[in-house]
DNA sequence: CGCATTTTGTAACTAGAGTTCAAGAAAGGT
DNA sequence: ACCTTTCTTGAACTCTAGTTACAAAATGCG
């Protein structure tokens, strides 16, 4: 009854997402996604309606495809304490890992949109949120298994890690150094 | 001999900063900034070469107005972990006046351009590494007079209390939440 | 098969970004 | 008073961003 889409949206979305990632949203041109996208003019917008349209859902393609692995860390496994290492230290490889420094694209949302628009500022508390909830039940098990000492105040220390994440982000972007951000990580879970 | 500027150059990078810090970078127009400088295009330009010079000059004023505060509560008087503790107090007081969440300039230069141009990361650096130095030898005054405990690496903490600063911009463009930023400082401090 | 529908590629459009330029105006030295 | 220099204003210019429009092509239903 009508002509079917010669491109997956999913995987457009998913390129989309990387140019984004890399890029930021305001210096991301319509030509860079067509090029990456490998699709015509007419086929994005009529696809996607807009560029913002577009950021919109590559960030929340981001939120859950990229951010699910430090939850799954926090979730698995393992004594509290151990998975909390092991889950800055992931941060701490991913950023090492990322030649191109493109950084966590919420982290870079938050800093660039969050507070201008409210949608994406939305998004990324969401992510937040959610990562903070993580941080925060594997520190409760950690305190009632005695990993962890009971005398601190789990949501507090759940909004220290979170800090401590983005922190590594921005840094990260500067100066990826090897033996800082891993002495960094190393302090940070000494508060424990 | 010649005729003589009707502006103040050093007032318009002033201005230009403040355009810059709430915008970034790509999303600030020479229409912005002509506009806030109060001077004509022609101007703008036969003054400042290019939106890329005059961003540079912009974070430069920056680095030198708006980032001594920190140094100067880190460098002044008192026992070194109350210095701290007004250094992360004044940080999270900042966040909290600013209505419009322009965040930190140099960690919105680090989000969005350290990984892409060399000179903005340069600067960067040069930032972090002076705030890092100033933690250091706070925390070195604090392990000698006995106020910190010397069984701990300063370098390793003053990169810590690096990072922290940065994701609490980071925190504080999303959500600006007085309570968890408090509660955040103090956990931070807990560290040492 | 033909029809309604939605896709695609490409051209077109508007607006504004980022910069340059020309013509005149202020300043100071001679 | 003039000359040189540097400033100012404002228009002008090029280029591209971001979007839309259009004609042709594909699809499946009756």
């Amino acid at each position: 009854m009508a002509r079917t889409k010669e491109f997956d949206p999913d995987a457009a979305v998913d390129k989309a997402m990387e140019v984004f990632w890399a890029n930021g949203y305001a210096a991301t041109t319509p030509q860079q996604l067509v090029e990456a996208l490998g699709i015509g003019r007419g086929s994005l917008y009529n696809a996607f309606t807009s560029k913002r349209a577009l950021y919109e859902r590559a960030l929340r393609r981001y939120y859950e495809r990229e951010t699910t692995r430090l939850l799954q860390v926090l979730d698995g496994p393992g004594p509290a304490r151990e998975r909390l290492r092991a889950a800055l230290e992931l941060l701490v490889a991913a950023a090492l890992d990322d030649r191109e420094r493109r950084g966590c694209m919420v982290t870079n949302a938050a800093v660039e949109l969050a507070d201008r628009d409210e949608v994406i500022a939305h998004l990324v508390r969401r992510t937040f949120e959610r990562q903070e909830a993580a941080f925060r039940s594997t520190i409760e098990e950690g305190q009632r298994d005695g990993d962890i000492s009971a005398d601190r105040d789990p949501a507090a220390l759940a909004a220290f890690f979170l800090t401590t994440i983005n922190g590594i982000q921005v840094l990260a972007k500067a100066d990826p150094d090897p033996r800082r951000l891993s002495r960094l990580a190393e302090t940070a879970l000494s508060v424990l």
